[in-house]
RNA sequence: GCCGGAGUGGCGGAAUGGCAGACGCGGCGGACUCAAAAUCCGUUGCCCGCAAGGGCGUGUGGGUUCAAGUCCCACCUCCGGCACCA
């Protein structure tokens, strides 16, 4: 055939020729290895014979292996995606070949900006461009060969997925949180106080509103202009968009909001338990962020009236401290309340409501200036510019709980609004933005603590440590921990104060202005002139899906009016009960379709329910869940999330969604040679470059190493940079998985990228690697067929012989330490025992059968075409995919008689051979008994001597 | 700045506190071949030595230990994440 021909010539371009090449057509078919004629064949069998098709429900022990489903992006299957579905697809082979039901699904998470963005250049409607990328996708997934359940497939973009996935917002929406019992709970249980009963069936409504785990807001949010859309907090990196880093503003405009803070303390101490790597854990508990301090009123004392702060003190001394700070206080949140006799001055945020009754007269000109600045100001801005600290001071001051002294309140933006109360306590002796803040503005700085070293702070000198209250009243000589546990108690008992915990977590931004997203299943009441009554209506659970409206127009505005706000009249608006509605037109961001597409997997077809709760019960939670980090806390979270809520409100049985969590590292581009071209010509040193020298890729053969550097060969005293680079169209080092296969097959690539390294590590592609692994396999293929016959058959050698010793000791040691890696998911030393095997039993001149076929066997789920072709070859009945995982047999692991290194003071001086059970006497001896040994102990003292059996002795002499 | 992770041959990497460098790439040598490719075999950390052998070696400097790539302390470099959360 001609295309293999051309294989042929577009390999010599890759250096590496003819590896893949089929014969010219002249010639009679070589048996060579031929991935591209074995592959598609076994594929085509698997897929006929249902061989990975799951039961509905597990028999015996199961495993639910799961990726990250993929973001269907046009560009195709990156060489980063097959890395982690290689690994999970030999765990679930694995698993399989061992007897385990095996889940091991796939789909897609099909919404997203991307698609949209392609619709607004092209005109063509999301969900065809989807479509024809989901093909693209699955196409490839399926060229890798591996194991999926492919009856399973879903997208979250399916109208029978976004029914479900619109279903569970509902139950979102129908669902408060009862802080008393940690629990959502429905919101038909939320008890309704007197005062808003009382006030009639639209204060109730209202009441309820405000409390659902799905609520609307009129929060300030993060716009983009550029891309059209509000982002949540976590989608904005330093002030820009994650996606495309344009500039993100701060904008007004009534959005969905989930309470994921109502579950925070749950989705942060349910943590401790999980399989998940110490660092991801670590990550999200510090997105939670959970602190612990005091909330502490200062009393805001009436102009003029200076026996008010008694009164108060008397009046919140009777009484409990308020849940609400009334108007007449200044809230604020502390994490160190035993530095209460160091604040000097307070700051509010400037978004603070209390800060226009705070601003003097004097000062009004100002503060109005400044809050306007600040509003103005994108978080881009406040974060940037180098932390440098602004502020304006009130006029005001308020009244110090403990001392009764009055303090002065400043506005700042260093103060955030969303977080504690909006307002602080400065303390600038023991906080170094406060510290900062004060040095800056010329401010009191009063030293209440004394670093445990027992030295004493040097006036207006800044620590944060713990430490000795110093100049603290009552408290003075405490430690820093039993004075915050102690004023805790007695701020309480007085009533200005109490412990608190605060939480970085914000409310989830839920509502995006894209078109390409679910529609929300909500209605919004019209009155009679069509203006929105304020009114909402969950549409009804028969009615889901709500569709998402055909358009032609999928543009973005100027403004955050959602593109669906442009359907016709017919989807926009319904009528029901005799009243008017129109519909939510924001639609919900990826996350929502992501956030528990691992339940949709188990009954994919189920159309009365989104997941059948026997099926449930029988494969959650999740066995094993690899992906990508940069999930680590967003996809992650908000799966917890949502998982927490069907389990509260019993439609999941695990109040956890994934057991074991494993990320895969990121594959880099090849290593490349960076050196630096002059303006002024010629080369420069990598470390003296300037920012006007140009970047150049060197070639390998141009570079030598020289000490810990890389230089150039022909002029050495020029050092050049040698790193590998992520992946990216721009700098031209993407590696195209089809192209891989093209030129060393699927099972070569999966082979590679478990090769590489560590799952977990970020490690550079290698091409001459992918030769490496592709030559193992040209290795085993010639282990068992005879390249030199005419047509495909068994090498000669292969034979019906009973094993030898040795060869019976290897094959059960390659067994035995294959299955033990393949459960440590340490996939890259597993390859390279199967390789020292093949290594030894390449030279056999007689290879029986019954050293091979198990071969084959734990190759299986490595390189499944291959070993597919093997089995067959060697006359076994297919497949090999779902033959029994060898056994083995202990005995052979265990060697006769071992080879000990001997030391003398800790320097390897020999080597003794001893029976495997000597003990460390009889390995003294046998030491001691060899001449070389003997001669360097003569004259020489034995002070002590370590044997430990079967590893080594060593003797320390004087 | 803070929090993670990592530094081992020319390269990717291996090593329950017990023989550093498994396995692969690359290099070198050999066999096969008219020749080349492919294949097979051998060799390959660095330095000294014809050799036997010796010395030095896991980012740097200290320490613990009979014994340290591995444990402890300090530091350097690279990568990733967070970044005014009181």
């Amino acid at each position: 055939m001609r295309t293999g021909l051309e294989n042929g010539v577009a390999l010599l371009e890759t250096g590496r020729p003819g590896l893949n090449s089929s014969p010219p057509t002249t010639d009679p078919p070589m048996p060579r290895y031929q991935p591209a004629r074995i592959e598609p064949k076994w594929q085509a069998w698997w897929e006929a014979h249902d061989s990975f098709a799951t039961p509905r429900l597990p028999a015996g022990r199961k495993a639910y292996v799961l990726d990250m489903f993929p973001y269907p992006s046009g560009d195709g299957l990156h060489v980063g995606h097959p890395e982690g579905y290689t690994a999970t697809d030999i765990v679930a082979r694995f698993e399989r070949m061992r007897g385990t039901t095996v889940m091991h699904p796939m789909g897609f998470d099909a919404f997203g900006l991307p698609a949209e963005e392609h619709a607004i250049r092209t005109g063509t409607p999301p969900r065809e461009s989807t479509t024809r990328n989901i093909d693209t996708f699955r196409r490839q997934l399926k060229m890798l060969g591996f194991s999926y359940d492919w009856s399973r497939e879903v997208a979250t973009t399916d109208l029978d997925y976004v029914r479900w996935t619109q279903w569970i917002f509902l139950v979102l929406f129908d669902t408060w949180f009862d802080a008393v019992e940690q629990k959502g709970r429905p919101i038909a249980e939320l008890p309704i106080p007197p005062e808003v009963a009382a006030a009639g069936e639209a204060a109730i409504a209202t009441f309820r509103d405000e409390h659902r785990l799905a609520y609307q807001s009129e929060a300030p949010v993060n716009w983009c202009p550029a891309l059209g859309t509000v982002l949540a907090n976590e989608e904005v990196i330093g002030g820009v968009s994650e996606r495309g880093g344009h500039p993100v503003v701060r904008l007004p405009l009534r959005q969905w909001m989930l309470r994921i803070t109502a579950y925070a303390e749950r989705l942060e101490k349910e943590l401790e338990h999980l399989d998940w790597p110490a660092s991801i854990k670590k990550l999200q508990c510090d997105w939670i962020g959970r602190s612990t301090g005091a909330e502490v009123d200062f009393f805001i004392p009436p102009a003029g009236d200076a026996t008010a702060f008694e009164a108060w003190r008397k009046a919140r001394a009777a009484g409990l401290f308020p849940a609400k700070p009334g108007s007449d206080v200044l809230r604020i949140y502390t994490t160190r309340p035993d530095t209460l006799y160091g604040v000097t001055y307070m700051v509010i945020a400037p978004e603070h409501p209390l800060l226009d009754a705070l601003t003097r007269p004097e000062q009004r000109t100002a503060i109005e200036a400044y809050r306007e600045a600040a509003a103005r100001k994108s978080d881009l801005d406040r974060t940037d510019l180098a932390h440098e600290k602004t502020g304006v001071f009130t006029g005001s001051h308020v009244i110090h709980p403990l001392t009764g002294q009055p303090v002065p309140v400043w506005v700042a933006d260093y103060v955030l609004a969303t977080y504690g109360t909006g307002a602080i306590m400065a303390v600038p002796a023991h906080d170094d933005r406060d510290h900062e803040f004060a040095r800056k503005f010329g401010l009191d700085v009063v030293a209440v603590v004394a670093p445990p070293d027992g030295t004493s702070l040097q006036s207006g000198e800044l620590f944060t440590g713990d430490g000795t209250a110093v100049a603290s009243g009552p408290y003075t000589g405490l430690d820093t921990r039993t004075f915050i546990e102690r004023v805790g108690r007695d701020l309480e008992q007085a009533g200005v104060g109490r412990p608190a915990v605060n939480y970085k977590l914000r409310d989830w931004l839920f509502s995006r202005q894209r078109f390409w997203g679910e529609p929300f299943p909500i209605l919004h009441e019209l009155d009679a002139a069509g203006n929105p009554t304020g009114a909402i209506r969950a549409v009804a659970e028969s009615e889901l899906p709500v569709p998402l409206p055909d358009l032609t127009d999928f543009k973005p505005g100027a403004t955050p009016d959602p593109p669906l706000s442009r359907a016709a009249a017919d989807w926009l608006f319904v009528e029901q009960d005799g009243r008017r509605y129109r519909r939510e037109t924001n639609t919900m961001p990826q996350w929502a379709g992501s956030c528990w597409y691992y339940l949709r997997f188990l009954d994919p077809k189920n159309t009365d329910r989104f997941l059948d709760p026997d099926v449930e019960k029988a494969w959650m939670p999740v066995d094993l869940y690899v992906g990508g980090a940069e999930h680590a806390v967003l996809h992650l979270l908000y799966s917890r999330f949502w998982h927490k809520v069907l389990y509260d409100r019993g439609h999941v049985s695990q109040p956890e969604p994934f057991g074991k969590l494993v990320n895969q590292g990121m594959i880099l581009g090849e290593v490349e040679f960076t050196g630096y071209r002059s303006t002024k010509g010629g080369w420069v040193s990598a470390t003296e470059h300037g920012p006007d020298d140009t970047p150049m890729k060197v070639a390998a053969e141009h570079v030598e190493k020289q000490g810990e550097h890389f230089v150039l060969r022909d002029a050495p005293q020029i050092r050049v940079e040698s790193r590998a680079h992520k992946m990216s169209k721009s700098r031209g080092n993407v590696v195209n998985p089809d192209q891989v296969v093209r030129d060393f097959g699927a099972d070569s690539l999966r082979l590679y990228e478990m090769f590489m390294g560590p799952l977990e590590a970020t490690k550079p592609w290698s091409t001459t690697g992918v030769g490496g692994v592709r030559g193992f396999l040209d290795r085993c293929w010639r282990l068992v067929v005879d390249e030199r016959a005419d047509g495909i058959s068994r090498a000669t050698q292969v034979c019906d012989d009973a094993p030898t010793d040795a060869q019976l000791r290897e094959l059960h040691r390659t067994i035995h330490k294959v299955t033990k890696d393949i459960e440590s998911l340490s996939f890259n030393t597993a390859i390279a025992k199967m390789m020292e095997f093949v290594n030894f039993a390449t030279p056999l001149e007689r290879r029986p059968r019954a050293i091979l076929a198990p071969f084959v066997t734990i190759l299986a789920p490595f390189a499944p075409h291959l070993a597919e072709e093997l089995w067959e070859i060697l006359g076994q009945p297919a497949p090999v995919s779902l033959a029994a995982w060898p056994t083995v047999e202990e005995h052979w692991l265990k060697d006769d008689t071992v080879e000990v290194p001997v030391q003398v003071q800790g320097k390897l001086r020999g080597r003794v051979v001893v029976p495997a059970d000597a003990d460390a006497a009889a390995l003294q001896a046998a030491a001691l008994a060899d001449p070389k040994i003997a001669e360097l102990l003569v004259g020489k003292t034995v002070v002590k001597v370590v044997a430990v059996p079967g590893r080594m002795v060593n003797f320390v002499v004087r």
